[in-house]
DNA sequence: TCATCAATTAATGTATGCATTATCGGATGC
DNA sequence: GCATCCGATAATGCATACATTAATTGATGA
């Protein structure tokens, strides 16, 4: 009779599917498949030592995700971005987070709800310390920007966000070499955590669409200037 | 007279896990499943005429949609939507369609290109003509929607719209008749067209603002006088 | 009578087999 | 020599069988 059995403990089997998808997730955005790759239900299978089946599950996801995409009857591709992808991306982008910080902004939140931030703003300032550890400050930004969405208060904006970021993963951490030293970036920042303590919202949502703008265009500067074509 | 495969016009082989994911959103976008209701793999499988397998996929993809939930080993249940939910679906569309707007008025698109939406608007106008026909308005107020999204030339933006809009569409269509008579908000449709056609992108980004910030006032409004929890 | 627990039932998760179809290679004809 | 066609091969799409685990029911004892 009882037709909805809310479980209280949600104790979280381990389904075959999640973990090749985790793996699966890893891997492209590791680069290990390269944009464009062909890749084999059955190889997957084989390497994650699993039938086709929660394979094949994984893959549906990752399709919805944008990562890879299903040709009937052909197999998978791993998505590959042309620049006009690169585009629509940074423009959802500039929608999407400036809309988070005012969210956020809104909630009037003190320094401890911020530490991650905080956190994320000195690893960047640390990453340019001396020798500038690129590795550091990418992993940094994106700790900030992922916590930046999960902090918003909106699980489905945040969501929206973390997808286009994953689908931009690789182009950025191909570009991070290529552009100029990320310091007003790691400014922009520390500026957009301060405007938000300040209960500024207006200001923290210009700063951070501001920063994003300038992001983008210094992007798209980059592929257009390289003349890349896919990535 | 053989049929060379043309590798750039490839045929769509009708695969049965399209047809049961087309099926199977529109049964929940019409409610025919409730929010809040456990389906079975084998009743939709049996219903459907199909293997459990598309069954699933379908079910994958309809998650990642947000219209349903896979609760591991306890089955799958139609979201049901809190007022929570609401408030997140508006302030996503309240960011994400105004710059659909801004994206579309800068391409300064002609008369020609506009030509769904115009009749859109004209549909709405005729629907609240004499007596009003709520379940028309509707339809031309989503098909409105739909094409500006469409017509922005960013797919992502678009996508994204889209699913957000198909999460709330049963809210929109039950609170249909408890809200009041949609005039100002077809107006507001108009202005939106005609500040496109000056170019004015401020005006068209604001008033489309404007009007999703009042739709979502209407609706949580309504969600709150009525006490509803879940739809 | 109620609570607890074991055994049955049933549904999900996974593996595998089968059929369809795309790809590739070779043979044939011009 | 080149294009075409046919057959072999292999990979996907779907169906189904099996394994695992949750829900249910009945029995037992307090």
């Amino acid at each position: 009779m009882n037709a909805i059995p809310t479980p209280d403990a949600p104790h979280q089997p381990r389904r075959s599917t999640d973990a090749v998808y985790a793996q699966l997730k890893q891997h492209i955005l590791d680069n290990r498949y390269p944009p464009g790759a062909q890749i084999l239900e059955s190889e997957i299978a084989a390497e994650l030592d699993a039938s086709r089946t929660p394979v094949r599950e994984a893959f549906v996801r990752l399709q919805q995700e944008g990562l890879l995409e299903i040709v009937p009857r052909h197999g998978v591709r791993i998505s590959a971005l042309s620049p006009s992808d690169m585009r629509e991306i940074y423009e959802v982008l500039m929608s999407l987070e400036p809309t988070a910080v005012e969210l956020l902004a809104r909630r009037r939140p003190d320094k401890a709800e911020l530490a991650k931030l905080i956190a994320s703003c000195d690893a960047m300032e640390a990453a340019l310390q001396g020798t500038p550890d690129l590795q550091a400050w990418a992993a940094a930004d994106e700790a900030f920007h992922l916590n930046l969405a999960r902090l918003c208060g909106n699980k489905r904006l945040a969501a929206m966000i973390m997808q286009v970021w994953d689908q931009a993963h690789r182009a950025r951490m191909f570009t991070l070499s290529l552009r100029p030293l990320p310091v007003q970036s790691t400014a922009e920042h520390r500026a957009v955590v301060e405007a938000i303590l300040a209960g500024d919202v207006e200001r923290a949502r210009e700063i951070y669409h501001e920063h994003r703008k300038r992001g983008g265009l210094e992007l798209t500067t980059i592929i257009e200037r390289h003349g890349i074509q896919r990535l």
